[in-house]
DNA sequence: GGAAAGGGTTGACACGTTTTAATGACTTGG
DNA sequence: CCAAGTCATTAAAACGTGTCAACCCTTTCC
């Protein structure tokens, strides 16, 4: 039986597009109420008029207007996922983590990229917290304001994503970047290396700023001075910035070892020198940083240092949801994950 | 009711993460209106009394409700991104190209990734409807129902990304992959090969489909039947789909030449034919798809067909955005871009 | 048989913003 | 000096959902 459409005037629109949760009501002969209570709380409804509700919105395809919820409740079911390159496959991977932690607990995710620039980062926070979203996982770009702070004042939670935390008022998850700097560097100046080239992006990233920092204490260790390690600094961490530097590098006079802050640089960087006609690793060796799976396939098999991404993204998903589903009894944590060396042709000297 | 001095009960909660327009205009003695207008059409108000608001806005941390806006105005200003695989670099330079249009023009971005899954995809598309996007860019994975029917009966543009769409009531952006796929196998022929093996995902997939057409015809046009191609299909067309299709491969005799479906497939294939000690492109020849940064740096440089990506969504965004912010005068597009052959050293049999 | 209890349903209000028509203040032209 | 206009601001009414107290009807208990 299919109700020809005598709509009073209290409902008058229930053309496409505009059905509502009062449509649906009207067609199931219920109140509006109780088809909520079908949406949100279905255990509270008779099972025949749940029934009927239910046929009801299949008809009349009813899909839940998700402002008026967030507007309600005043907080949304999603949260923010925000990464610093959506070409690396180091965040893509987290990101997979994130996705599925997330969908698995019944969240979504909105996910933005801030690109490294600190203004699309700053565009992309305002924007989440428009959407109220219940948390966020970044990992920041460095700089002197922190914008998360805005976020922690409203209430949304926030985590530090491949970052630690200097507060203890957050969670943070990350990989021990230092020993990760000097896992890599420990293993060329073992492979007889004296004279090494760091390739890596603005010193403002994190990253970057500790892989460097190992990088140096390797050499410490070894009794080498810093003047041991030349930098070239590029602007973005991908394979363009690797070819740059590789250019830079042949002008002058080349080093035993690269050492790339990470694995796009570094394919970058064998790229043009396998064009240039040097040899890796017999002229130079070579080793990169987040052992993307691109790296086992390179040219020359490039070593690497792994770290573990998606756990990342998935023990950084868990923490932020324990903290917005409970709230009270949350302890914020640190984790910090060691990185694992992995060597391959690229830096073996003696390969 | 009237307010005593200072707070009245009209304002109850200012408290922090609670601060509503409201609150703005009431520390700024203006009438929430104006406030409003202040936001949305500066130009409106007085200089004075703009600025009088905008220090409120500041003093008070106050960020615009989203769900509110959206809600009175019956769709929001974002957009939804709907891709295939966030582990695939084509998709993500799509991706980029998406953002930085809808960026240009005052669009947000939801980005979602259904992994090849029908059902993520109609969850995620369930997700996008709710928060009442505006339109949605999508890469459908190919099914019975069409997901995107409901979308656009509720009044959301919907633009085909990387598919071309057999109706005339839609825009759709793509790439002709039967031309791609016959370049591909064409070129194969040409460097000798007799015997070739097909490496390819899920045939559901139209870009698998439409790529294996192309082979067929490249095979017809050299008076070769099909028997002429072995198929390999795995589920996944990633890396490792490769290596397992290549240990498949290795099980039995090898091919003349291989065409993977995509370059993700291809270097998971290399990968493992060279530490099989197989020669590429001596004993095999071997040629990939997408043409991602990566084929460049591999093992072999890989040949494979190069795609248009980053405009690809760029143009996309701009059909879509044209159709939302002008709905009349908006004519149905469907562009169809020319892959192009890139010749590496992969498969050059006499190279 | 009456009171209490309980499940199922309802109606009305609140969430924070945008918009519209109306109001007030101030300027201009006659 | 009044009428007509311009400009800035305001009050109030939506948007669609979730919640909560109140209500009805049936069942249970004494």
């Amino acid at each position: 039986m299919s109700t020809p459409s005598g709509d009073g005037p209290a409902v008058p629109r229930p053309r496409a597009g505009t059905v509502g949760i009062k449509h649906v009501a009207q067609h199931a002969g219920v109140s509006p109420g109780t088809v909520s209570n079908v949406l949100n709380r279905p255990e509270r409804v008779a099972p025949a008029t749940r029934a009927r509700v239910e046929r009801a919105i299949r008809e009349l395809g009813f899909v839940r207007n998700g402002s008026a919820s967030t507007l309600r409740a005043g907080q949304s079911s999603s949260i923010g996922l925000m990464i610093l390159d959506l070409g690396n496959p180091f965040f893509t991977d987290v990101a997979r983590g994130v996705e599925d932690v997330a969908s698995e607990r019944g969240y979504a995710v909105i996910l933005a990229s801030s690109g490294g620039s600190e203004d699309k980062e700053r565009r992309n926070l305002t924007v989440l917290a428009e959407q109220r979203v219940r948390g966020v996982l970044i990992t920041p770009v460095e700089h002197e304001g922190d914008h998360t702070e805005m976020l922690r004042q409203r209430g949304v939670a926030v985590v530090l994503l491949d970052h630690p935390t200097p507060r203890a008022n957050q969670c943070s998850v990350a990989v021990d970047d230092v020993a990760g700097g000097e896992l890599a560097v420990g293993h060329l100046l073992e492979q007889g290396a004296r004279d090494i080239a760091l390739v890596t992006g603005p010193s403002v990233l994190r990253q970057c700023a500790d892989r460097r920092r190992g990088a140096h204490r390797a050499l410490r260790a070894a009794g080498l001075g810093r003047d041991a390690l030349r930098e070239i600094t590029v602007p973005a961490m991908n394979a363009r910035g690797g070819q740059e530097a590789a250019q830079r590098l042949l002008e002058g006079d080349l080093p035993d070892a690269i050492f790339c802050a990470n694995d796009l640089l570094a394919l970058g960087v064998l790229r043009v020198l396998l064009q240039a006609g040097v040899k890796v690793p017999g002229d130079v060796t070579l080793i990169g940083y987040d052992d993307i799976e691109f790296t086992a396939a390179a040219a020359v098999p490039l070593s690497s240092v792994r770290q573990p991404t998606y756990q990342l993204g998935r023990i950084a998903t868990d923490l932020l949801l324990d903290e917005c589903d409970n709230p009270s009894e949350h302890a914020h944590q640190q984790v910090m994950f060691q990185p694992e060396l992995v060597v391959r042709e690229s830096s073996l000297r003696h390969g």
